[in-house]
DNA sequence: ACCACGGATTAGATGCGTCTAAAGTAAAAG
DNA sequence: CTTTTACTTTAGACGCATCTAATCCGTGGT
C-alpha cells in the first residue's frame, strides 16, 4: 500500500532520471515536486525502507527494479488519461495535464484496462510520450533527440513534447509543432534560439533553448510502424 | 479547501438525513464511514469549526445549508461518474459504485462539465438516484415510497435501488428488478418478505424486507416527464 | 592542505485523521 | 427518584507529510 505521495516521488525520480540519468539528487526532487528538501530526505528514506529505491547518503538517490515499475505504473495510468481525455472528452492538448495528474492515483486496475481497450491499447499519449505497456516493461525511447542539439538544414518529425507547462503547450499547438509534424531547422542563434519551417505551410517558427531543449525529434521517413496524429 | 475526508463525511450526512432525518448520531456516522464514535466526534468539531454543520452536543449532527451544498456537489460527481461508466465505458450496475467513491474528490469541475455534457445532462445515475443539478439544488425525491410500505396488488414502477452493496445490485440485476421496470406486489410474508411479479416474463420473486426497504417504488403510467432505462 | 560554501541531513514542531481507554451524560427501566 | 445502560465525548497517543532552523558533509579555490 504506497501513498499518493509516494507515487508521485517515484514518478519524479523516474522523469529527473530519464532527463539526468541517475543519481537524482535531493534538490532536483524537491524543485521537481515542489517540496523543501528536508522534506525530501525524509521521503526518500521511507522509500529506501520499502525497498522503491536504492539510496547513497549525501549522493543521490536511484530507483530499484521495484520503484521503476511502480513508477511506471503511474505514468501508465497518467498518459492513459490524457489520451482518453483528448480522445473521448474533447479536452485539449493543453489541458490534460494537471486533470491526469489528480486522477492517475485513484483508479482501479479495472478502469485503466477499460480505458485502455477504448482508446485501442494506443502506444503513446496526446504530448508523443509512450505509454508504457500492461506489463510494465520499460519502454524504449531511443532513436530520438533534442530539438536543441540539431543542426541547420535537419529535416525532422517531432516526436514527442513535454506535457508540464500548459502555456508552452499552448504556444506550441499555435505554432503547429505537434508530434508527427515534419520540420526543417532553418537557424540557429548563438544563444541557443532554433528557428524551424513548420509542416507543410511553410511557416517559421523561433524557439527559445528551453524549449528547444524539451521537443524530441527523430529523423523523417523510413516507414515506421507508428504514426501519430495531432490533437 | 475541504479534505477528501471530509467530503466523505458530509455525503455520509446528507446520506443519512435522506434516510432517516436530521439530527443525525454520531454511531451512525461512524457505522456508515467504518470509523470508531471518537474520530467521529472530532471531525465532526472541525466540520462545525468551518460552518458545514449544526451540532448540539450529545444529541447529533445536521447539515448547515453550506454543508449541504458540498454534499451535492459530491454527489453530482458520484452520480455523473456512475453514469458515465455505465455508459461509455461498458461498466456493469453493480460495478460502478467504488470505482466512483474513489474518483469523485478528484475531478475538476471541467471534468464534471464535459462528462455531464457528453451524457446529456442526465437527471438519475444507472440506480436510479436523482444528479443534483449543476446549481446545486437539493433535489426532491417526494412521490417515492418504500417497497417494503407497499401492499399485495399495488402495481409499481421502480425508481431507485440502493447502490451501496454490489452482491445485493447484482441479485436485484438478475432478478430484472432494475430502474423502469413495473412491478406488482402478490405477497407480503409476516416477517417481512415481499414478493413481487417482475416485468413482462411474469417471474415471480421474493425479497428480505432488508432488500425491500432500500427499494424506492412510484404508482405507474400518468404519463410522465422522464423515463428511466434500466442498463 | 585548508577552508568556505553549497547542498544534504538531522532535530524538532505542526496539522490531519485515526485509534484505544477512560470519563461523562441522557434517557429508559426499575 | 434512583439506577442502569447505551451512547457521546474527552484524553492521550500514533503515523504521515510537511515545514523551519540548525548542523553536517564534501569539494573546489586559494
Amino acid at each position: 500500500m504506497l501513498s499518493d505521495v509516494m507515487e508521485d516521488y517515484l514518478k519524479a525520480i523516474y522523469t529527473l532520471q530519464m532527463e539526468q540519468g541517475p543519481p537524482v539528487s535531493t534538490s532536483d526532487i524537491a524543485e521537481y515536486l515542489g517540496k523543501t528538501p528536508p522534506t525530501v530526505t525524509s521521503m526518500v528514506g521511507k522509500l529506501e525502507e520499502r525497498g522503491l529505491v536504492d539510496r547513497e547518503k549525501y549522493k543521490g538517490v536511484e530507483l530499484t527494479t521495484e520503484g521503476e515499475t511502480v513508477a511506471l505504473e503511474v505514468l501508465r495510468h497518467h498518459r492513459l488519461l490524457e489520451a482518453y481525455l483528448t480522445e473521448h472528452l474533447d479536452y485539449s492538448w493543453s489541458e490534460v495535464h494537471d486533470e491526469a495528474d489528480a486522477l492517475e492515483h485513484h483508479i482501479s486496475e479495472e478502469f485503466e484496462k477499460r480505458v485502455a481497450a477504448a482508446l485501442g491499447e494506443p502506444e503513446v499519449d496526446p504530448h508523443g510520450d509512450p505509454i508504457p505497456s500492461a506489463d510494465l516493461t520499460p519502454p524504449d525511447s531511443s532513436g530520438l533527440s533534442a530539438l536543441s542539439e540539431c543542426e541547420v538544414g535537419d529535416h525532422l518529425v517531432v516526436a514527442r513534447v513535454s506535457d508540464r507547462d500548459p502555456a508552452e503547450l499552448e504556444y506550441l499547438s499555435e505554432a503547429g509543432v505537434t508530434p508527427g509534424t515534419t520540420i526543417e531547422v532553418t537557424d540557429i542563434a548563438p544563444f541557443g534560439m532554433v528557428t524551424v519551417r513548420v509542416g507543410d505551410d511553410g511557416r517559421e517558427q523561433s524557439l527559445p533553448e528551453s524549449v528547444a531543449r524539451t521537443i524530441r525529434v527523430r529523423p523523417p521517413d523510413e516507414p515506421s510502424s507508428e504514426e501519430v496524429s495531432p490533437a
